[in-house]
DNA sequence: TTGTAAGCGTTATCAG
DNA sequence: CTGATAACGCTTACAA
């Protein structure tokens, strides 16, 4: 760094304006008393000097700096990439600013993280990937910041849990399955154990289970395209071939039907139907026509911004928010 | 907001610790002098406390926030998420923190963010999507902020831009379309209007002018899958048929393949040979195998953070850094 | 409605 | 090496 940073203070639009600073102050405050004609001249001289309030200094004093500390790993893909698109939009919304913490290199990022949130005295945090030790929520909790978990099955007092429905979305894909005329159902996963990973496939388990069926569950390597290819390397050379998966994501369930049909010469659905979830973009490509579950991301999005906004709803004070994931119909599953 | 937010500072630490608030400082100062005996007490009461440096405070005083803001429309797309991903990673490397700018909703909403970024005062704003206005790009750089352009093709002084040679690019590809055997050429766009658009699209003309080949250019609504089937439906059906396409993205390539074989029931390089741009993942996934051409995108995050750390260096101080885009040879078109 | 003055949590300066 | 003291740019009683 090698700039002067000279920025504009409000005593010079003070001076500039012939008021006060605290006149300039409440300019820029909403609801602040002002009188007409003082407003004009600061904002005029707020303009002619390019003066932009010190969010910063603004933070200090009001003790609500407006940060909202976004932390994720896995970045870069679709539905990771599009969560957040959808959550800084409706923070901007709001008139707050997403802080974007990247959680990818290692395992106990996920403290750092939350330590670079507390230091910026963010107002809140939103995890969506990883677990922070109990320690550190707790001291955040302990500070005022709020946190919202997504996607991450606890709940803890003073935090705030959005969840779907992994289990239902099984239980459906089950009898889609069935009706589909399949009987060899598979489970293809990764190796990471995230709890809405571990609660489709406990939930793909049971709901086969009741219906008399036995699941063949497979795991590969890290979540995405190539452990899917991995996946169905592995369960396609079977004696008894599946003729049916239910993968974990659809990244996972991408990189299955490609490997499916160019690797094993396979037809989807005729040989075999699969199903995702996420409904990322890719789900719909012409490749691919993948019956999966939608993620309800806006919702997700909406819910965490009013929460930061109105504070915790008295029954979510104990339980996370369940929401519902939808089956989206394409043509990876006979029969629809 | 309802929360009290009592953060410990470090008066709290050092009244706990027998020490000044000097200090504490120091001991969370990196290079500062401070006896071996005073830094275990101050640390070990702030641990006890649960002390974290505030970091507006600190930016207010040394000037520097480290805070970096990164402004970015359409980051939900592959390629935009993947660079979003490694800038994230690279700045904190090195300590710093990204602030996150999404600019989807409105036009103008580039100078928002760039407002936002002075208001938090950021020591750096990048600008990986859409032009702002030069007024208030002069005012960053007035008030000494640093402002990275990526692929936007202009250079101001005072401004760091890095730009690929699309132009180099573009005549690769023409050469391997010719060796291929094609000699009906299109290139597939979108109506963005973006400057490494328009860089590709005048290339790929320019190169085939040379090779006495007129290009069809067609272009379509927003850069993405569906404008790429978009397209294929419109240059498909014409009397004289390309069979060659360079689409200005991947993104735009996927979708524009998918149309032709499914749609067209074409075959993919046998009929129509394509290439792309951005090397994005799914540009290698088997569904695509598409040859085109890979963003240094470890590089570009690299020589932005170096310029943020050290000042930009003299050679660059008018003429914008140009990169090398790699191409990445797949099956998508003949002859390898 | 306005200005004055105190204070937010730091760091930089400067004696000791 | 340490501690007092003065900034930094803002908000907010409080008094005028």
């Amino acid at each position: 760094m090698v700039s002067p940073k000279i920025f504009v203070s409000a005593q010079a639009v003070a001076d500039r304006a012939g008021v006060s600073r605290s006149a300039v102050s409440r300019t820029f405050t909403p609801g602040a008393s002002v009188a007409p004609e003082t407003r004009r001249r600061v904002l005029e001289a707020a303009e002619a000097l390019g003066y932009h309030v010190n969010h910063l200094a603004r933070g200090l004093m009001r003790n609500e700096t407006g940060i909202i500390c976004l932390i994720v790993s896995d970045l870069g893909s679709p539905y990771r990439a599009n969560l957040i698109k959808t959550l800084t939009d409706e923070l901007q919304a709001v008139g707050k600013i997403a802080m974007l913490v990247n959680t990818d290199r290692s395992d106990d990022s996920v403290d750092a993280a939350l330590r670079q949130a507390i230091r910026y005295r963010a107002d809140a945090s939103i995890i969506l990937s990883g677990m922070p030790d109990t320690s550190i929520t707790d001291l955040c909790v302990k500070n005022g910041q709020a946190l919202i978990l997504i996607n991450r099955d606890d709940s803890r007092p003073g935090q705030f849990g959005i969840n779907l429905d992994d289990g239902e979305a099984a239980r459906t894909v089950v009898t889609a399955f069935l009706r589909a005329g399949c009987r060899r159902l598979a489970f293809a996963t990764s190796e990471a154990g995230t709890p809405s990973l571990i609660a489709r496939e406990n939930g793909f388990v049971r709901a086969a289970g009741e219906q008399g069926l036995e699941v063949i569950v497979e795991r590969h390597g890290r979540t995405g395209y190539d452990a899917g290819r991995m996946l169905a390397q592995r369960l396609l050379m079977r004696r008894e071939r599946p003729d049916a998966v239910f993968c974990a994501t659809d990244l996972i369930a991408c990189g299955f039907m490609d490997a499916a049909r160019h690797q094993f010469s396979l037809d989807v659905p005729k040989d075999l139907c699969i199903a995702g979830f996420d409904d990322i973009e890719q789900a719909s490509w012409l490749s691919y026509e993948l019956t999966t579950f939608a993620q309800p991301v806006q919702e997700i999005a909406r819910k965490s911004v009013s929460w930061l906004l109105a504070g915790m709803p008295a029954e979510q004070a104990q339980n996370p928010l369940t929401l519902h994931a939808e089956l989206v119909w394409r043509r990876s599953i006979r029969g629809g």
